[in-house]
DNA sequence: GTACCTTTGAAGTCC
DNA sequence: GGACTTCAAAGGTAC
């Protein structure tokens, strides 16, 4: 996928995407023509999305279920007419004076020299957003200077463009205030940088869905309490961190038991003990654009279900300028890195379900079922071994 | 109680 | 290398 690591700022990843959105409108002339093709089907849910940007309508999911072939025919002109209203509305969210309800103003920012709450962390700096400061500089865990068209302590090779270097480790504990030592010597207080990403949001109508009285727990947002007070959720290193969460929930249930196989002693046994927490994937640029905008499409539609903000989102992302999603891959970009830096072991593989479906472990089993490869480095021998015992397991199963 | 929906992007897997 | 799959978030909905 397109990204910013080319390290072109032209290449921002969206190109693909951004012209088949303009092609739409040619698409739905077709689909005048045949009126039952899928495209049709499709056309038909993003024009209900349209619906529900116009009417505002808290009802308007209901009504998408309840009148799909009423609708069918939605007029193009008004899509092309949102699409310039969302554009303007996205264009204008880094205009805007006041930054209401964008989440991430209110934790502090770890990797600015004074990490400890700033202006640029604190509620009071959700209003003063706009005054000499990129809206999404407050955002960032990195600091202001990040979209600065030459940040001090950026790479020379990074300075004046938006291009981004993959490797660049050399450069996070500039970029995040990492001690000399590495992550390991962080201190556990230090506010994690995911914070900022994925914060309680402002009280002013938007949701906080822990209680801000606790000051742990409100530097946490994203962690359950339970997270927060148990070591076990700590990283290793001693960090808290958003992507690790307690495997609790649709993912617990299952990777830990589907009733796909019969639980032996070990395995009741096994869930008595504390569950190791879950590290999640990095978010990627759209992840981040929905967590920072769907309350502002919730409060601007009236709408609550997630998969019909989600289409609006969707529709909105591809009416950003390049420029606008760039911040955006930037910011994933830096939430990789920092993710590779805290756990250079992790693979977007370990949340797979096929293993724990099996009750394998992440770092050593082979799956034999989906033969997926464990963690670890295998001696040559070793691992045609465990080949082997895998066939005979799949045989068997 | 939990899967599903819905979006885009990253990463992994397969052929 | 391209195609395909899975998972990240979110919360209402359906079963």
């Amino acid at each position: 996928m397109p990204q910013l690591s080319s390290g072109g700022g032209d290449d921002l990843g969206a190109n693909d995407e951004m012209i088949a959105f303009k092609d739409e409108g040619e698409q739905e002339e077709k689909i005048q023509e045949n009126a039952f093709t899928e495209r049709d089907l499709a056309d038909l849910k993003s024009s209900l999305v349209n619906e529900s940007e116009i009417n505002q309508s808290p009802n308007a999911a209901a009504v998408r279920r309840g009148h799909q072939g009423e609708q069918r025919g939605f007029p193009e002109k008004h899509r092309e007419h949102l699409d310039g209203v969302s554009k303007q509305q996205d264009g204008g969210m880094y205009k805007t004076p006041g930054y209401p309800g964008y989440p991430f103003l209110m934790l502090p920012d770890p990797y600015l020299p004074n990490s400890s709450p700033s202006v640029s962390s604190n509620k009071v700096s959700v209003v003063q957003q706009s005054h000499g400061m990129h809206p999404l500089s407050s955002l960032l865990p990195y600091g202001n200077e990040h979209f600065s068209p030459s940040p001090p302590h950026l790479p020379t090779d990074m300075s004046q463009k938006t291009g981004v270097h993959r490797h660049q480790s050399q450069d996070l504990s500039g970029y995040y205030s990492l001690p000399p030592g590495g992550v390991s010597q962080i201190s556990p207080s230090m506010s994690w940088q995911g914070q900022t990403v994925y914060p309680a949001l402002s009280p002013c109508g938007f949701r906080q869905p822990y209680s801000s009285n606790l000051p742990s727990a409100s530097s946490y947002s994203r962690f359950p309490h339970s997270l927060m007070l148990g070591p076990s959720s700590m990283h290793p290193t001693g960090i808290p961190h958003p992507a690790i969460v307690p495997p609790t929930g649709k993912q617990e249930h299952e990777q830990y038991d589907r009733g796909m196989y019969a639980k032996p002693q070990v395995e009741a046994k096994r869930e008595k003990e504390p569950k190791k927490p879950v590290i999640k994937k990095p978010l990627n640029a759209f992840m981040l654009y929905m967590k920072e905008m769907r309350a502002k499409v919730i409060a601007e539609c009236t709408l609550k279900e997630s998969a019909a903000i989600n289409q609006i989102l969707g529709r909105r992302w591809h009416a950003l300028t390049r420029e606008e999603q760039a911040k955006y891959y930037e910011l994933a970009r830096k939430e990789r890195q920092l993710h590779m830096q805290l756990y250079p072991t992790w693979s977007a593989r370990d949340n797979y379900k096929c293993r724990a479906r099996f009750g394998l472990n992440q770092q050593t089993d082979w799956c034999g079922p989906c033969r997926c490869v464990p963690n670890i480095h295998l001696h040559p021998l070793h691992s045609i071994a465990l080949l082997l015992s895998s066939k005979l397991i799949s045989a068997s199963i």
